[in-house]
DNA sequence: CGATCTTGCAGAAACCGTTCTTCCATAGGG
DNA sequence: CCCTATGGAAGAACGGTTTCTGCAAGATCG
């Protein structure tokens, strides 16, 4: 053949030094190329002799295949997005920094763990990076309303699984948050059975689902229980303007006494605001934000905090998410998968009128009368 | 041409549905594949109405290069590797979190300002991930010692700049670290300035060079002054481990009356202790711990910090890892290029014994005599 | 007017591992 | 004894891009 003459010819000359391809090792090995494709990935037919003999001298040249050349033919790279919507211009939102970075953290062991890679890729990343790495889905964190990036990959057929509710008909194959109203509600209750008459909120001014979710489970709340709403709301993404909200929220004359703060550096913040209108806290004020800061352990008095268990979330993503992906390629429900997670009120001091009174509860029986 | 007509026959049934292939915009846009590949990455000599034609046909097709077959033509693939030194088995460190995030951020911030993207690939990662990804160059951050995974990448040929100065004879092309004995030697004049008599050392049991460089320093700036060393040590990568070392330090006979801690959560860690045994801070106990966290401008006192600047580092690091991966691939300098960076003391309340006098210093002159 | 240079574009090799198809040989069944 | 089933292995196609080579035609120059 003249295809095949002209090719084995060509061979030789194209050679360059560089590391050993799987044509070496099939000369090495003096076998075919096919048998050592398959001898190393455990899939044709072989004697176990002869897959020995292959692994050993792949191994003997130092052999690896090349990811790219695998990745071409079978159109998987083993790579997942990790995509963070932007305020601004840095890659991470500062707010929930904690939350983010123990998310990744967790996304990358599960990733890992299956024998996937993650790439951190910001919304806001210039296109062509974007289009430069081959991914086999992506992971977004807190998808903007119509993230043009994430509408883009969809489009493509990449799966794609969010952390945080999608806003709009953001068409995510799956996504897994936390149920915030109820994260909320409890709070509330929890602060009101601690003696809160006036609770206040400390809220953001952006669009995203949590914020909206947690800030009107509030106003709802406030309704029911007949409250009249207290609260200051902030661009979140600006770590100055939180401690201006906390201290215009316990100037106001209408002073709650009791306050949650729905960001992470919203428990310092209110202390030390409460410290500067010479507050107690747990005393006059009582206190709760939601972070995942270990800090609050540390504070004076330690504070009580909201964790959404990042950990959890940014396991359960990366599971469905490579579910997804290896669902044979088919496509996927119709209706995206829904997870939700539960959160975790870890109550300190700060939430606790009484001084940490150990209440012993009797021997047996659902001691559940007041 | 057999070769040719062969080739040429074959493509109709080889043919998927999926995307717009650079041939598809070539029979579209009646050029050959050469061109369309030219006038889409600006090379060949092409008169501008051919590019323009081109590009608006591939826009109309929506054609996407594919990243895994460019990767495979040109050996780039566009993606650096970033890697932790894992002590158990989470992939990042607990310790130096803050630090890391922070350090991350600007890593990929500066990667994609470049057009490259990061993988985060811990090194303990299955070994067959770090295989199956094609990484033009690798960030390792506080490499140990004889990191097999570095070790293999530099025989491999793949550009390694590490974050913190080598270990043993770790053949990194670049590093990048911060000054940190006389980091060390200014904290500790600058508490032996505010009054301190015995200062006390929070540190680490691990070897890397931060905790090793510290210590050293500490340990000699003792032998100079003439100060009996006082520290405890611990497995930073244990959160607990922190407030115990901190309260065993302050429970000690010859207790320091100033500390100096070498991990983020020391402050706190410190503060707490200090509480425990009534001790005032700064007027029983000056305090500075390393830190990134903005926490400690909240705390009560606000804690002065060492910061090393890790965005800086950060993008220190990418930039010379870039230098190296587009130093057309040539070997580089013999020496590694290493880049001391310089660390940033934010100086509060926690280690001033005077409560914030401000002092007016004279209108002109260099107002430096006692 | 012929020779050389430039421009505009096409052809095909190369990249490299996987997969599809084909082929051989041997053993077992009819 | 022939046919088939199956184990074992080889060969070629494939994937999509970049890049090197090279060919025509028009332009320039002597």
């Amino acid at each position: 053949m003249t295809a095949a003459g002209k090719h084995q010819a060509s061979r030789p000359l194209g050679r360059r030094l560089e590391r050993a391809g799987i044509r070496d090792v099939a000369a090495a090995a003096g076998v075919s190329i096919t048998t050592v494709s398959d001898a190393l990935n455990g899939k044709g037919r072989l004697p176990d002799a002869t897959r020995r003999h292959v692994r050993e001298v792949a191994d003997r040249l130092g052999y690896r295949p090349s990811a790219a050349a695998r990745t071409l033919r079978t159109g998987r790279s083993g790579l997942i997005g990790l995509t963070v919507t932007t305020y601004g211009e840095e890659p991470f939102t500062f707010t929930e920094f904690a939350y983010f970075a123990e998310m990744a953290r967790a996304a990358t062991s599960a990733a890992l763990a299956r024998g996937y890679a993650l790439v951190i890729l910001p919304a806001s990343s210039r296109h062509d990076v974007w289009g430069n790495v081959a991914l086999d889905g992506t992971v977004v964190i807190d998808p903007s309303d119509h993230d043009p990036v994430v509408t883009e990959l969809v489009r493509q057929g990449v799966p794609v699984v969010s952390d945080g509710r999608p806003a709009g008909s953001l068409p995510v194959h799956a996504w897994v948050d936390n149920d915030h109203e109820e994260a909320v509600l409890g709070i509330l209750d929890h602060l009101a059975a601690a003696g809160a008459r006036r609770i206040g909120l400390l809220t953001g001014t952006s669009t995203d689902t949590y914020t909206r979710l947690s800030t009107t489970a509030y106003l709802e709340w406030c309704q029911r229980v007949g409250q009249e709403p207290v609260y200051e709301a902030y661009p979140a993404h600006d770590p100055c303007a939180g401690a201006v909200a906390a201290d215009r929220l316990l100037a106001r004359p209408d002073r709650p006494d009791a306050v949650y703060g729905l960001f992470d550096p919203n428990g310092t913040d209110l202390l030390a605001a409460a410290r500067r209108y010479g507050l107690r806290v747990p005393d006059d004020l009582l206190l709760v934000c939601c972070s995942e800061s270990g800090g609050y352990a540390g504070t004076d008095p330690p504070i009580t905090t909201l964790s959404l268990q990042p950990r959890r979330i940014g396991t359960a993503v990366v599971q469905l998410l490579i579910d997804a992906i290896e669902r044979t390629e088919g496509i996927g429900p119709a209706h995206p998968v829904q997870q939700v997670m539960p959160t975790e009120l870890i109550i300190r001091a700060s939430s606790q009128r009484r001084p940490h009174r150990t209440t012993v509860s009797p021997p047996r029986g659902p001691a559940r009368g007041e």
